[in-house]
DNA sequence: CATGAATGAGGTTTCATTCAT
DNA sequence: TATGAATGAAACCTCATTCAT
């Protein structure tokens, strides 16, 4: 299952020296910087290498293959967004409803919108069907925080609560995707956290009602 | 903006004789069937000619280029949800709030789940830069109907009737997306409707409420 | 076992058309050139197509890969040489011994100087891993041949055909590359056919005394 | 001719100091396994010095070139046939032909067995244009001690002593490559003395008979 | 109109070799 | 002296597209 991930997507050496580091932090940046003003399609690993300013063999001294590159971008991104909601998660256990929806959604946008570029980036990378892990990765993280911190929620029962903590997931994940990557007018943005309580909070307290 | 779609994407000619119906729908069939099958990086020309039994040079009758070939795709796909979501949505101008939103979400799902392996194939091309237009002209025609239909509620208002469609519609498009693309049970297809409903029934009277 | 060669060495397609079959000569013809003039290690694909005046493209439409090509030029040598063999070997049943021996020589030498050009360019392919097949093909051709003709002949008996036979392929083949490939002086070419002779008949006349 | 292999493919520095020494063996012995695991066309400078565990720079201390590098391995093995050869020959002067035949035969065989990888693996880098000459050199080694030894035998004229000697040569290298290189049956590996004694016997007896 | 052979630019990846540390 | 990160030329191969038949 793992098979080609666990081989062929791996790094393949850890940057220890003070070179080295500098080195892929120049490649990580270039593939976003390619993967913004060019798209998904059309990055090559020469493109990516000269923006870094490193020659196209050195890309490869760090990745077996572009799609080896292309991952681990993706999974420094997933990784973060993963961290910042667990830690918010966490920090709002037994706390009320609504304040357990704001701070998700707090930290979801926020860890979005500081990196929007990396964001909107690698939602088209996310979409190779090589990338799947990681993603799948990152809900599952999601869903486990968030089903933890529900379950903590005062005064509340979900029938289902693993169904329930999917769909909140969803529903942060699936319309932020849509905002950032379609062609949404920057009000929009602003928008997008109050939004996204409200479709969260209303969607809770419906979920929390119908089964008492 | 709009330079590429409009000259290069356009269709050659229109298929008007049988033997060009026929051949066109063999030529979608094998694209869809090539794109699950192959994903949206490998899919090729030949490959798509080969699959639908003709040759690369027919194809090339019909599609000035490949982009061309996948905007056509993803254009039918989507006037097809887009038709199904109008008609469903002029249908419950009047009706209650809750069989608004019912009649919505089956509308959507139904078109969806009615031909998944077009959705899924298509999700990966909905991504490339160049087909931003007519997955934004979806929304636009979603959000316009919705908007119309959610004036006729009964005894509802809504402070930003533009901003809550659009969330509407976001609710609706990103989660089924994250649902039908990532590695999802099955048993989430069985209760997408329901949390859809739940979602947006939820958000609707969270937002009515809010302006009261 | 034959994964490999099965799928990954097989031609795409078969020249049809006269101009195809013009194509894939002019290749084979060049690769042949290129395999003598820059040596087995220097062969590009590159290289080939513009020798024989067709692009790569072109070339990679009827070998999957540059191994695919060696391999059937090579193929096509060895069938030359097992054919002429199999016909010699025939053609002498129940012959005397010291006559069995010169048709065989007088073919396999023949065969092989006929095409100098290209079983020199040849032994160094046969080399890689890849072409034992082939060669182990026409060793097991050449074998049968030769078996079959020994036990016909008049007034011997093997106590170990195979191996004799075997031992017999070997003295033809195993010399007749070192002379070709080393830098032997043109005189040996000459005197090539009769030293076989001698070695053959010499080794058959000791074995089949040997037992008596 | 011989102006790339007098300069370019001389080892840089002789290992003097026993550090070196053991470096030098390690990647001798590396080079030797990575030809048998990966194949004459796979083999890298860089494979070789992490299997001998050293740096590419050191090992570039010692040989300006992978050619040098595969010249020296080569040519050390050579080496080695021919001194056992030699030795083998001078000890049989002025004794029977078929003593001759046995002593040379079973110099040659055991040198090449008692190396059997080395051997093998070594085949295939022989076939490299640019070696040619140290497998020249072992030729004319061959050829000359054979040449004296045969000059001693007792009661027997070659007719062309230097072209017996030669053909002789042939049918111990050439067989005995055939069956160490192709895929022959274990079987194969013992009785290749006995038919090498055989087919060399036969030969040089049906030679002198021939003259007189 | 349909075909499919030919094209060749361009993408990915390797690897011999150098050189700053 | 040893190291191994960096280099970049060059190899392999693909595939969108054209055009003679």
């Amino acid at each position: 299952m793992a098979t080609r991930s666990s081989t062929a997507l791996k790094p393949r050496k850890q940057p220890h020296q003070a070179r080295s580091l500098v080195t892929v932090e120049a490649v990580f940046e270039a593939t976003i910087q390619i993967l913004l003003s060019d798209g998904c399609e059309r990055i090559t690993t020469t493109r990516v290498a000269d923006r870094a300013g490193v020659s196209v063999g050195t890309l490869y001294q760090y990745y077996p293959n572009k799609q080896a590159l292309l991952y681990a971008v993706l999974q420094r991104h997933l990784s973060r967004v993963g961290d910042t909601v667990e830690t918010a998660a966490r920090s709002v256990h037994h706390a009320p409803l609504a304040a357990m929806v704001a701070a998700i959604v707090d930290a979801f946008v926020r860890a979005k919108l500081q990196r929007l570029d990396e964001a909107r980036a690698l939602y088209c990378v996310a979409n190779q069907l090589e990338a799947i892990e990681p993603v799948e990765g990152l809900r599952l993280r999601n869903c486990a925080a968030i089903s933890a911190m529900l379950a903590t929620a005062p005064g509340v029962r979900f029938d289902d609560l693993a169904l329930t903590s999917y769909t909140f997931c969803a529903a942060l994940v699936g319309p932020t995707r849509a905002i950032l990557t379609g062609g949404a007018p920057p009000k929009m943005l602003c928008e997008l956290p109050a939004q996204l309580e409200s479709l969260c909070v209303g969607y809770l307290e419906h979920e929390s009602k119908r089964k008492v």
